[in-house]
DNA sequence: GTCCCCGCAATGGTGTTACCTTTCGAGTTC
DNA sequence: GAACTCGAAAGGTAACACCATTGCGGGGAC
Protein backbone atom coordinates (compact mmCIF):
# COMPACT_ATOMS: atom_id res chain seq x y z
CA UNK A 1 0.00 0.00 0.00
CA UNK A 2 1.45 3.08 -0.89
CA UNK A 3 1.81 5.80 1.41
CA UNK A 4 3.28 8.56 -0.43
CA UNK A 5 2.99 11.94 1.08
CA UNK A 6 2.36 11.11 4.30
CA UNK A 7 4.82 13.35 5.54
CA UNK A 8 3.62 16.45 3.82
CA UNK A 9 1.26 19.01 5.00
CA UNK A 10 -1.73 17.82 2.93
CA UNK A 11 -1.08 13.98 4.28
CA UNK A 12 -2.71 14.80 7.50
CA UNK A 13 -5.36 16.45 6.33
CA UNK A 14 -6.19 14.41 3.64
CA UNK A 15 -5.77 11.50 6.03
CA UNK A 16 -8.03 13.21 9.06
CA UNK A 17 -10.52 13.94 6.33
CA UNK A 18 -10.61 10.87 4.33
CA UNK A 19 -11.10 8.78 7.50
CA UNK A 20 -13.86 10.97 8.62
CA UNK A 21 -15.94 10.29 5.62
CA UNK A 22 -14.83 6.66 4.53
CA UNK A 23 -16.25 5.92 8.86
CA UNK A 24 -19.66 7.72 7.98
CA UNK A 25 -18.37 10.49 10.54
CA UNK A 26 -19.06 12.97 7.80
CA UNK A 27 -22.17 12.06 5.71
CA UNK A 28 -23.66 12.47 2.59
CA UNK A 29 -24.52 16.41 1.52
CA UNK A 30 -22.84 17.37 4.75
CA UNK A 31 -20.40 20.75 3.84
CA UNK A 32 -16.97 21.83 4.62
CA UNK A 33 -15.84 24.56 3.77
CA UNK A 34 -11.75 25.86 2.93
CA UNK A 35 -11.91 28.09 6.16
CA UNK A 36 -12.85 25.14 8.54
CA UNK A 37 -10.13 23.58 7.27
CA UNK A 38 -7.76 26.32 7.73
CA UNK A 39 -8.40 26.62 10.91
CA UNK A 40 -9.21 23.02 12.03
CA UNK A 41 -5.70 22.19 10.94
CA UNK A 42 -4.08 25.15 11.07
CA UNK A 43 -2.72 25.54 7.20
CA UNK A 44 -3.14 27.56 4.22
CA UNK A 45 -5.56 27.99 2.09
CA UNK A 46 -3.14 26.69 -0.34
CA UNK A 47 -3.20 23.28 1.20
CA UNK A 48 -6.32 22.85 2.12
CA UNK A 49 -7.71 23.54 -1.33
CA UNK A 50 -5.22 20.84 -2.86
CA UNK A 51 -6.13 18.40 -0.45
CA UNK A 52 -9.55 19.28 -1.59
CA UNK A 53 -8.58 18.71 -4.97
CA UNK A 54 -7.42 15.15 -4.27
CA UNK A 55 -10.64 14.18 -2.20
CA UNK A 56 -12.40 15.31 -5.18
CA UNK A 57 -10.72 13.03 -7.48
CA UNK A 58 -11.19 10.34 -5.42
CA UNK A 59 -14.71 11.20 -5.79
CA UNK A 60 -15.39 11.53 -1.67
CA UNK A 61 -16.53 15.34 -2.18
CA UNK A 62 -17.40 17.78 -5.00
CA UNK A 63 -16.73 21.41 -4.51
CA UNK A 64 -19.25 24.14 -5.40
CA UNK A 65 -18.53 27.78 -5.55
CA UNK A 66 -20.85 29.64 -3.44
CA UNK A 67 -22.18 26.32 -1.04
CA UNK A 68 -18.38 24.97 -0.39
CA UNK A 69 -17.56 21.17 -0.24
CA UNK A 70 -20.15 18.59 -0.37
CA UNK A 71 -19.68 15.00 0.91
CA UNK A 72 -20.35 12.52 -1.38
CA UNK A 73 -22.82 9.18 -1.03
CA UNK A 74 -21.19 6.08 -1.57
CA UNK A 75 -21.72 5.09 -4.72
CA UNK A 76 -19.44 7.90 -6.13
CA UNK A 77 -16.32 7.01 -4.17
CA UNK A 78 -13.54 5.26 -6.51
CA UNK A 79 -13.59 2.09 -4.10
CA UNK A 80 -10.45 0.70 -5.96
CA UNK A 81 -8.42 3.37 -4.85
CA UNK A 82 -6.02 1.85 -2.79
CA UNK A 83 -6.40 4.45 0.03
CA UNK A 84 -10.27 4.17 0.16
CA UNK A 85 -9.65 0.14 0.77
CA UNK A 86 -6.93 1.28 3.31
CA UNK A 87 -8.99 3.77 5.40
CA UNK A 88 -12.49 1.73 5.36
CA UNK A 89 -10.21 -1.62 6.72
CA UNK A 90 -8.86 0.68 9.32
CA UNK A 91 -12.38 2.15 9.84
CA UNK A 92 -15.90 1.17 11.02
CA UNK A 93 -16.47 -0.05 7.22
CA UNK A 94 -14.12 -2.73 7.90
CA UNK A 95 -16.63 -5.33 7.98
CA UNK A 96 -17.95 -4.66 4.25
CA UNK A 97 -14.91 -4.02 3.00
CA UNK A 98 -13.62 -7.17 3.98
CA UNK A 99 -16.18 -9.06 2.40
CA UNK A 100 -16.10 -7.03 -0.73
CA UNK A 101 -12.57 -7.61 -1.11
CA UNK A 102 -12.78 -11.34 -0.32
CA UNK A 103 -15.51 -11.79 -2.89
CA UNK A 104 -12.85 -9.77 -5.34
CA UNK A 105 -9.98 -12.12 -4.53
CA UNK A 106 -12.42 -15.14 -5.11
CA UNK A 107 -13.57 -13.55 -8.35
CA UNK A 108 -10.27 -12.97 -10.05
CA UNK A 109 -7.41 -15.20 -8.30
CA UNK A 110 -8.65 -17.90 -10.25
CA UNK A 111 -8.44 -16.21 -13.51
CA UNK A 112 -5.36 -14.41 -12.60
CA UNK A 113 -3.73 -18.32 -11.93
CA UNK A 114 -4.57 -19.38 -15.15
CA UNK A 115 -2.86 -16.74 -16.95
CA UNK A 116 0.15 -17.05 -14.80
CA UNK A 117 0.06 -20.70 -16.80
CA UNK A 118 -0.02 -19.30 -19.73
CA UNK A 119 2.22 -16.14 -18.97
CA UNK A 120 5.09 -16.61 -16.60
CA UNK A 121 8.65 -16.34 -17.12
CA UNK A 122 10.73 -19.65 -16.12
CA UNK A 123 11.75 -17.83 -12.65
CA UNK A 124 8.34 -16.94 -12.28
CA UNK A 125 7.42 -20.87 -12.53
CA UNK A 126 10.20 -22.32 -10.55
CA UNK A 127 9.61 -19.87 -7.57
CA UNK A 128 6.26 -20.57 -7.44
CA UNK A 129 6.83 -24.17 -6.93
CA UNK A 130 9.55 -23.14 -4.02
CA UNK A 131 6.73 -21.18 -2.17
CA UNK A 132 4.28 -23.94 -2.30
CA UNK A 133 6.60 -26.20 -0.97
CA UNK A 134 8.16 -23.75 1.76
CA UNK A 135 4.38 -23.13 2.49
CA UNK A 136 4.02 -26.73 3.27
CA UNK A 137 6.84 -26.60 5.77
CA UNK A 138 5.74 -23.63 7.28
CA UNK A 139 2.26 -24.67 7.57
CA UNK A 140 3.28 -27.75 8.99
CA UNK A 141 4.99 -26.71 11.79
CA UNK A 142 2.33 -24.18 12.58
CA UNK A 143 4.43 -21.08 11.91
CA UNK A 144 1.54 -18.69 11.52
CA UNK A 145 3.55 -15.58 10.82
CA UNK A 146 6.01 -16.58 8.16
CA UNK A 147 3.66 -18.85 6.73
CA UNK A 148 1.79 -15.18 6.03
CA UNK A 149 4.64 -13.84 4.35
CA UNK A 150 5.18 -16.58 2.12
CA UNK A 151 1.32 -16.99 1.54
CA UNK A 152 1.53 -13.19 0.54
CA UNK A 153 4.17 -13.69 -1.64
CA UNK A 154 2.51 -16.17 -3.31
CA UNK A 155 -0.27 -14.96 -3.88
CA UNK A 156 1.42 -11.84 -5.20
CA UNK A 157 2.90 -13.61 -7.68
CA UNK A 158 0.78 -15.55 -9.37
CA UNK A 159 -1.50 -11.84 -9.84
CA UNK A 160 1.78 -10.18 -11.56
CA UNK A 161 2.27 -13.00 -13.57
CA UNK A 162 -0.74 -13.12 -14.33
CA UNK A 163 -0.08 -10.44 -17.51
CA UNK A 164 -3.00 -8.51 -16.63
CA UNK A 165 -1.94 -5.58 -14.84
CA UNK A 166 -5.50 -4.99 -13.46
CA UNK A 167 -4.69 -7.74 -11.56
CA UNK A 168 -1.55 -6.94 -10.63
CA UNK A 169 -2.80 -4.03 -9.37
CA UNK A 170 -4.73 -5.82 -6.82
CA UNK A 171 -1.56 -7.41 -5.28
CA UNK A 172 -0.90 -5.00 -2.08
CA UNK A 173 -4.85 -5.34 -1.50
CA UNK A 174 -4.64 -8.98 -1.63
CA UNK A 175 -1.63 -8.48 0.86
CA UNK A 176 -3.83 -6.32 3.00
CA UNK A 177 -6.40 -9.44 3.67
CA UNK A 178 -4.09 -11.68 4.50
CA UNK A 179 -2.10 -10.16 6.93
CA UNK A 180 -6.14 -9.02 8.12
CA UNK A 181 -7.09 -12.37 8.60
CA UNK A 182 -4.07 -13.46 10.46
CA UNK A 183 -3.69 -10.73 12.54
CA UNK A 184 -7.32 -10.60 13.62
CA UNK A 185 -7.13 -13.92 14.30
CA UNK A 186 -9.20 -15.59 11.60
CA UNK A 187 -6.92 -18.37 10.75
CA UNK A 188 -6.53 -22.07 12.64
CA UNK A 189 -3.56 -22.45 14.52
CA UNK A 190 -2.29 -24.36 11.87
CA UNK A 191 -3.10 -24.57 8.14
CA UNK A 192 -5.31 -27.06 7.47
CA UNK A 193 -3.77 -30.10 4.84
CA UNK A 194 -6.22 -28.92 2.20
CA UNK A 195 -4.92 -25.63 2.01
CA UNK A 196 -1.44 -26.75 1.98
CA UNK A 197 -2.13 -29.69 -0.75
CA UNK A 198 -4.29 -26.75 -2.73
CA UNK A 199 -1.45 -24.92 -3.14
CA UNK A 200 1.11 -26.83 -4.19
CA UNK A 201 -1.45 -27.81 -6.52
CA UNK A 202 -1.56 -24.17 -8.21
CA UNK A 203 1.76 -24.19 -8.06
CA UNK A 204 2.91 -27.36 -10.08
CA UNK A 205 -0.24 -26.31 -12.80
CA UNK A 206 1.08 -23.01 -12.73
CA UNK A 207 4.95 -24.31 -13.56
CA UNK A 208 3.26 -27.27 -15.89
CA UNK A 209 1.63 -24.41 -18.11
CA UNK A 210 -1.74 -25.99 -17.30
CA UNK A 211 -4.34 -22.85 -17.31
CA UNK A 212 -7.57 -25.24 -16.54
CA UNK A 213 -5.66 -27.19 -14.03
CA UNK A 214 -4.38 -23.55 -12.22
CA UNK A 215 -7.49 -22.10 -12.33
CA UNK A 216 -9.51 -25.11 -10.60
CA UNK A 217 -6.48 -25.38 -8.25
CA UNK A 218 -6.91 -21.94 -7.34
CA UNK A 219 -10.53 -21.94 -7.33
CA UNK A 220 -10.52 -24.76 -4.56
CA UNK A 221 -8.18 -23.05 -2.21
CA UNK A 222 -10.96 -20.41 -2.33
CA UNK A 223 -13.21 -22.45 -1.79
CA UNK A 224 -13.09 -22.79 1.84
CA UNK A 225 -13.36 -18.98 2.05
CA UNK A 226 -16.25 -18.85 -0.76
CA UNK A 227 -18.28 -21.10 1.78
CA UNK A 228 -18.11 -19.33 4.61
CA UNK A 229 -19.04 -16.10 2.77
CA UNK A 230 -22.37 -17.21 1.16
CA UNK A 231 -24.29 -17.18 4.54
CA UNK A 232 -23.27 -14.15 4.72
CA UNK A 233 -25.64 -12.39 2.14
CA UNK A 234 -27.99 -9.97 3.21
CA UNK A 235 -30.53 -11.27 0.60
CA UNK A 236 -33.53 -13.59 1.04
CA UNK A 237 -31.43 -16.84 -0.40
CA UNK A 238 -33.49 -19.98 -1.86
CA UNK A 239 -32.84 -23.63 -2.33
CA UNK A 240 -29.94 -23.78 -5.25
CA UNK B 1 -17.90 7.43 -16.85
CA UNK B 2 -17.86 10.86 -14.49
CA UNK B 3 -16.63 13.48 -16.27
CA UNK B 4 -16.68 16.22 -13.66
CA UNK B 5 -14.11 18.95 -13.74
CA UNK B 6 -13.66 18.99 -17.67
CA UNK B 7 -15.00 22.76 -17.71
CA UNK B 8 -12.60 23.98 -15.20
CA UNK B 9 -8.87 25.23 -16.36
CA UNK B 10 -7.53 21.75 -14.30
CA UNK B 11 -10.00 19.35 -16.44
CA UNK B 12 -8.10 20.72 -19.84
CA UNK B 13 -4.86 20.57 -18.27
CA UNK B 14 -5.02 17.23 -16.47
CA UNK B 15 -6.95 15.91 -19.58
CA UNK B 16 -3.67 16.28 -21.77
CA UNK B 17 -0.95 15.61 -19.56
CA UNK B 18 -2.91 12.62 -18.54
CA UNK B 19 -3.57 11.21 -21.75
CA UNK B 20 0.20 11.76 -22.57
CA UNK B 21 1.22 10.13 -20.01
CA UNK B 22 -1.08 7.35 -20.30
CA UNK B 23 -0.28 6.98 -24.43
CA UNK B 24 3.56 6.88 -23.60
CA UNK B 25 4.47 10.12 -24.81
CA UNK B 26 5.45 11.02 -21.84
CA UNK B 27 7.36 7.88 -20.61
CA UNK B 28 8.65 6.38 -16.97
CA UNK B 29 11.47 9.35 -15.55
CA UNK B 30 10.84 12.01 -17.59
CA UNK B 31 10.30 15.38 -16.30
CA UNK B 32 8.31 17.73 -15.97
CA UNK B 33 8.11 21.41 -14.26
CA UNK B 34 5.47 23.33 -12.76
CA UNK B 35 6.53 26.72 -14.69
CA UNK B 36 7.09 24.21 -18.20
CA UNK B 37 3.43 23.85 -17.38
CA UNK B 38 2.51 27.20 -16.19
CA UNK B 39 3.43 28.41 -19.90
CA UNK B 40 2.18 25.69 -22.10
CA UNK B 41 -1.08 25.78 -20.90
CA UNK B 42 -1.35 29.08 -19.83
CA UNK B 43 -2.51 29.00 -16.34
CA UNK B 44 -1.23 29.97 -12.54
CA UNK B 45 0.88 28.05 -10.82
CA UNK B 46 -1.82 27.48 -8.40
CA UNK B 47 -3.50 25.58 -11.06
CA UNK B 48 -0.45 24.01 -12.66
CA UNK B 49 0.09 22.64 -9.26
CA UNK B 50 -3.59 21.64 -8.35
CA UNK B 51 -3.44 19.40 -11.18
CA UNK B 52 0.19 18.17 -10.62
CA UNK B 53 -1.71 16.90 -7.40
CA UNK B 54 -4.50 14.86 -8.80
CA UNK B 55 -1.80 13.70 -11.27
CA UNK B 56 0.06 12.28 -7.81
CA UNK B 57 -2.94 10.90 -6.28
CA UNK B 58 -3.52 8.75 -9.53
CA UNK B 59 0.04 7.66 -9.45
CA UNK B 60 1.05 8.96 -12.84
CA UNK B 61 3.60 11.15 -11.46
CA UNK B 62 5.64 11.97 -8.13
CA UNK B 63 6.75 15.11 -7.15
CA UNK B 64 10.04 15.91 -5.62
CA UNK B 65 12.03 19.17 -4.84
CA UNK B 66 14.58 20.66 -7.13
CA UNK B 67 14.23 17.76 -9.31
CA UNK B 68 10.43 18.37 -10.83
CA UNK B 69 7.69 16.46 -11.69
CA UNK B 70 8.60 12.75 -12.25
CA UNK B 71 6.14 10.80 -14.39
CA UNK B 72 6.09 7.25 -12.92
CA UNK B 73 6.15 3.57 -14.57
CA UNK B 74 3.37 2.29 -15.23
CA UNK B 75 3.18 -0.21 -12.44
CA UNK B 76 2.54 2.29 -9.76
CA UNK B 77 -0.48 4.13 -11.47
CA UNK B 78 -4.01 3.57 -9.97
CA UNK B 79 -5.08 1.50 -13.23
CA UNK B 80 -8.95 0.90 -11.38
CA UNK B 81 -9.36 4.68 -11.73
CA UNK B 82 -12.02 5.44 -14.30
CA UNK B 83 -9.86 8.58 -15.48
CA UNK B 84 -6.86 6.05 -16.51
CA UNK B 85 -9.13 3.35 -17.93
CA UNK B 86 -11.19 6.12 -20.11
CA UNK B 87 -7.65 7.88 -21.31
CA UNK B 88 -5.76 4.23 -22.07
CA UNK B 89 -9.41 2.97 -24.12
CA UNK B 90 -9.15 6.20 -26.15
CA UNK B 91 -5.36 6.24 -26.54
CA UNK B 92 -3.10 3.83 -27.83
CA UNK B 93 -3.00 1.50 -24.85
CA UNK B 94 -6.46 0.26 -26.10
CA UNK B 95 -5.85 -3.28 -26.54
CA UNK B 96 -4.18 -3.98 -23.68
CA UNK B 97 -6.62 -1.89 -21.57
CA UNK B 98 -9.12 -4.24 -23.30
CA UNK B 99 -8.11 -7.20 -23.04
CA UNK B 100 -7.47 -6.20 -19.52
CA UNK B 101 -11.10 -4.85 -18.86
CA UNK B 102 -12.22 -8.11 -20.71
CA UNK B 103 -10.29 -10.46 -18.51
CA UNK B 104 -11.76 -8.71 -15.40
CA UNK B 105 -15.28 -8.90 -16.76
CA UNK B 106 -14.53 -12.75 -16.84
CA UNK B 107 -13.62 -12.63 -12.90
CA UNK B 108 -16.39 -11.08 -11.76
CA UNK B 109 -19.42 -11.46 -13.68
CA UNK B 110 -19.88 -14.35 -12.97
CA UNK B 111 -19.44 -13.74 -9.43
CA UNK B 112 -22.18 -10.74 -9.56
CA UNK B 113 -24.25 -12.86 -11.17
CA UNK B 114 -24.45 -15.20 -8.65
CA UNK B 115 -24.30 -12.95 -5.74
CA UNK B 116 -27.32 -11.21 -7.29
CA UNK B 117 -29.21 -14.23 -6.91
CA UNK B 118 -29.44 -13.97 -3.82
CA UNK B 119 -29.36 -10.38 -2.62
CA UNK B 120 -31.58 -8.50 -5.81
CA UNK B 121 -34.71 -7.05 -4.54
CA UNK B 122 -37.89 -8.04 -5.83
CA UNK B 123 -37.80 -5.13 -8.49
CA UNK B 124 -34.27 -5.96 -9.35
CA UNK B 125 -36.01 -9.82 -9.75
CA UNK B 126 -38.62 -8.53 -12.19
CA UNK B 127 -36.55 -6.07 -14.30
CA UNK B 128 -33.60 -8.64 -15.77
CA UNK B 129 -36.13 -11.10 -16.20
CA UNK B 130 -37.75 -7.83 -18.83
CA UNK B 131 -34.58 -6.97 -20.14
CA UNK B 132 -33.52 -10.78 -20.44
CA UNK B 133 -36.28 -11.08 -22.60
CA UNK B 134 -36.66 -7.70 -24.49
CA UNK B 135 -32.40 -8.63 -25.53
CA UNK B 136 -33.86 -11.28 -27.53
CA UNK B 137 -36.44 -9.44 -29.35
CA UNK B 138 -33.93 -6.78 -30.38
CA UNK B 139 -31.54 -9.45 -30.90
CA UNK B 140 -33.74 -11.41 -33.32
CA UNK B 141 -34.44 -8.45 -34.86
CA UNK B 142 -30.66 -7.43 -35.58
CA UNK B 143 -31.47 -3.90 -33.40
CA UNK B 144 -27.57 -3.74 -32.86
CA UNK B 145 -27.71 -0.40 -30.88
CA UNK B 146 -30.47 -0.85 -28.97
CA UNK B 147 -28.84 -4.29 -28.04
CA UNK B 148 -26.42 -2.78 -27.12
CA UNK B 149 -28.29 -0.25 -24.79
CA UNK B 150 -30.14 -3.11 -22.87
CA UNK B 151 -27.26 -5.60 -22.74
CA UNK B 152 -25.65 -2.48 -20.62
CA UNK B 153 -28.95 -2.39 -18.56
CA UNK B 154 -28.94 -6.00 -18.17
CA UNK B 155 -24.82 -6.16 -16.92
CA UNK B 156 -24.90 -2.89 -15.28
CA UNK B 157 -28.51 -4.18 -13.15
CA UNK B 158 -26.61 -7.41 -12.51
CA UNK B 159 -23.08 -6.25 -10.56
CA UNK B 160 -25.52 -3.37 -8.65
CA UNK B 161 -27.74 -6.04 -7.49
CA UNK B 162 -24.40 -8.29 -6.51
CA UNK B 163 -24.34 -5.75 -3.59
CA UNK B 164 -20.76 -5.86 -3.51
CA UNK B 165 -19.90 -2.08 -3.90
CA UNK B 166 -16.54 -2.73 -5.36
CA UNK B 167 -18.44 -5.17 -8.37
CA UNK B 168 -20.95 -2.53 -8.87
CA UNK B 169 -18.06 0.13 -9.38
CA UNK B 170 -17.01 -1.56 -12.31
CA UNK B 171 -20.69 -1.27 -14.20
CA UNK B 172 -19.60 1.78 -16.08
CA UNK B 173 -16.35 -0.04 -17.11
CA UNK B 174 -18.40 -2.71 -18.65
CA UNK B 175 -20.65 -0.38 -20.39
CA UNK B 176 -17.38 1.21 -21.95
CA UNK B 177 -16.19 -2.29 -23.08
CA UNK B 178 -19.44 -3.25 -24.29
CA UNK B 179 -19.75 -0.03 -26.17
CA UNK B 180 -16.52 0.14 -27.49
CA UNK B 181 -17.42 -3.70 -28.73
CA UNK B 182 -20.31 -2.95 -30.82
CA UNK B 183 -19.01 0.59 -32.48
CA UNK B 184 -15.83 -1.40 -33.08
CA UNK B 185 -17.91 -3.61 -35.40
CA UNK B 186 -16.19 -6.76 -33.14
CA UNK B 187 -20.61 -7.93 -33.12
CA UNK B 188 -21.84 -10.10 -35.43
CA UNK B 189 -24.55 -8.32 -37.94
CA UNK B 190 -26.41 -10.47 -35.62
CA UNK B 191 -26.40 -11.82 -31.62
CA UNK B 192 -26.11 -15.58 -31.80
CA UNK B 193 -28.79 -17.65 -30.53
CA UNK B 194 -27.12 -19.49 -27.98
CA UNK B 195 -25.69 -15.71 -25.96
CA UNK B 196 -29.75 -14.97 -26.37
CA UNK B 197 -30.69 -18.08 -24.52
CA UNK B 198 -27.66 -17.13 -22.28
CA UNK B 199 -28.39 -13.95 -21.29
CA UNK B 200 -32.49 -15.64 -20.36
CA UNK B 201 -30.29 -18.44 -18.39
CA UNK B 202 -28.88 -15.89 -16.37
CA UNK B 203 -32.32 -14.21 -16.04
CA UNK B 204 -34.01 -16.90 -15.05
CA UNK B 205 -31.26 -18.55 -12.30
CA UNK B 206 -31.37 -14.71 -10.89
CA UNK B 207 -35.11 -14.32 -10.76
CA UNK B 208 -35.50 -17.87 -8.76
CA UNK B 209 -32.41 -16.80 -6.42
CA UNK B 210 -30.22 -19.75 -8.27
CA UNK B 211 -26.66 -18.84 -7.24
CA UNK B 212 -25.02 -21.22 -8.14
CA UNK B 213 -26.69 -21.62 -12.00
CA UNK B 214 -26.77 -18.03 -12.27
CA UNK B 215 -23.50 -18.03 -12.02
CA UNK B 216 -22.83 -20.92 -14.36
CA UNK B 217 -24.53 -19.07 -16.95
CA UNK B 218 -23.15 -16.32 -16.85
CA UNK B 219 -19.99 -17.89 -16.75
CA UNK B 220 -21.28 -19.61 -20.33
CA UNK B 221 -22.12 -16.40 -21.59
CA UNK B 222 -19.06 -14.66 -20.86
CA UNK B 223 -17.67 -18.21 -22.84
CA UNK B 224 -17.06 -17.75 -25.93
CA UNK B 225 -15.34 -14.21 -25.63
CA UNK B 226 -13.26 -16.08 -22.80
CA UNK B 227 -12.07 -18.52 -25.54
CA UNK B 228 -11.23 -16.20 -28.09
CA UNK B 229 -9.01 -14.26 -25.70
CA UNK B 230 -7.13 -17.57 -24.69
CA UNK B 231 -4.64 -17.57 -28.19
CA UNK B 232 -3.94 -13.99 -27.58
CA UNK B 233 -1.98 -14.82 -24.75
CA UNK B 234 1.78 -12.88 -24.32
CA UNK B 235 3.49 -16.05 -22.80
CA UNK B 236 4.65 -19.91 -23.74
CA UNK B 237 1.32 -22.04 -23.40
CA UNK B 238 1.43 -25.73 -23.48
CA UNK B 239 -0.88 -28.31 -23.69
CA UNK B 240 -3.95 -28.37 -21.13
C1' DG C 1 47.70 13.36 -12.47
C1' DT C 2 43.76 11.07 -10.56
C1' DC C 3 40.38 10.38 -7.29
C1' DC C 4 37.55 11.50 -3.62
C1' DC C 5 35.31 14.37 -0.44
C1' DC C 6 33.39 18.59 1.03
C1' DG C 7 31.06 22.78 0.48
C1' DC C 8 28.55 26.11 -2.16
C1' DA C 9 25.23 27.84 -5.28
C1' DA C 10 21.52 27.13 -8.58
C1' DT C 11 17.09 24.98 -9.08
C1' DG C 12 12.41 24.06 -8.48
C1' DG C 13 8.84 22.33 -5.41
C1' DT C 14 6.48 23.74 -0.63
C1' DG C 15 3.91 26.64 1.97
C1' DT C 16 1.96 31.31 3.02
C1' DT C 17 -0.46 35.52 2.19
C1' DA C 18 -3.15 38.96 -0.21
C1' DC C 19 -6.39 40.12 -3.55
C1' DC C 20 -9.64 40.00 -7.26
C1' DT C 21 -13.35 37.38 -9.97
C1' DT C 22 -17.27 34.45 -10.55
C1' DT C 23 -21.07 31.97 -9.29
C1' DC C 24 -25.32 31.08 -7.21
C1' DG C 25 -28.33 30.42 -2.88
C1' DA C 26 -31.28 32.91 -0.15
C1' DG C 27 -33.53 36.63 1.55
C1' DT C 28 -36.20 40.74 0.06
C1' DT C 29 -39.10 43.46 -2.46
C1' DC C 30 -42.87 44.43 -5.33
C1' DG D 1 -44.57 34.34 -6.97
C1' DA D 2 -41.28 36.47 -9.94
C1' DA D 3 -37.50 39.44 -10.19
C1' DC D 4 -33.76 41.54 -7.84
C1' DT D 5 -30.05 42.21 -4.76
C1' DC D 6 -26.55 40.81 -1.67
C1' DG D 7 -23.01 38.28 0.08
C1' DA D 8 -20.73 33.81 1.02
C1' DA D 9 -17.44 30.81 -0.64
C1' DA D 10 -14.87 28.68 -4.28
C1' DG D 11 -11.96 29.83 -8.55
C1' DG D 12 -8.01 31.87 -10.04
C1' DT D 13 -3.73 35.05 -10.07
C1' DA D 14 0.43 36.93 -8.19
C1' DA D 15 4.40 37.51 -5.39
C1' DC D 16 7.20 35.88 -1.69
C1' DA D 17 10.09 33.37 1.72
C1' DC D 18 11.79 28.83 2.46
C1' DC D 19 14.44 24.80 1.99
C1' DA D 20 15.66 20.12 0.20
C1' DT D 21 18.47 18.47 -3.60
C1' DT D 22 21.83 18.03 -6.50
C1' DG D 23 25.39 18.87 -9.30
C1' DC D 24 29.54 21.16 -9.82
C1' DG D 25 33.96 22.83 -8.58
C1' DG D 26 37.83 23.28 -5.64
C1' DG D 27 41.16 21.43 -2.70
C1' DG D 28 43.53 17.88 -0.53
C1' DA D 29 45.34 13.08 -0.32
C1' DC D 30 47.76 9.54 -2.62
Amino acid sequence: MSRVGFESRHGAVLEAIGREITDGDLESGDTLTLEHIQERFGVSRTVARETMRILESMGLVTSRRRVGITVQDATSWNVFDPRVIWWRLAGSGRDAQLRSLTELRIAVEPLAAGAAAWNASAEQRTRIVELGARLRGLGERGLLEDFMQTDIAFHTLLLEASGNEMFAALADVVAVVLRGRTQLGLMPRQPVPEALDAHENVAAAVSAGQYRRAEEAMRDLLGEVRDAMAPLGTGNPSLD
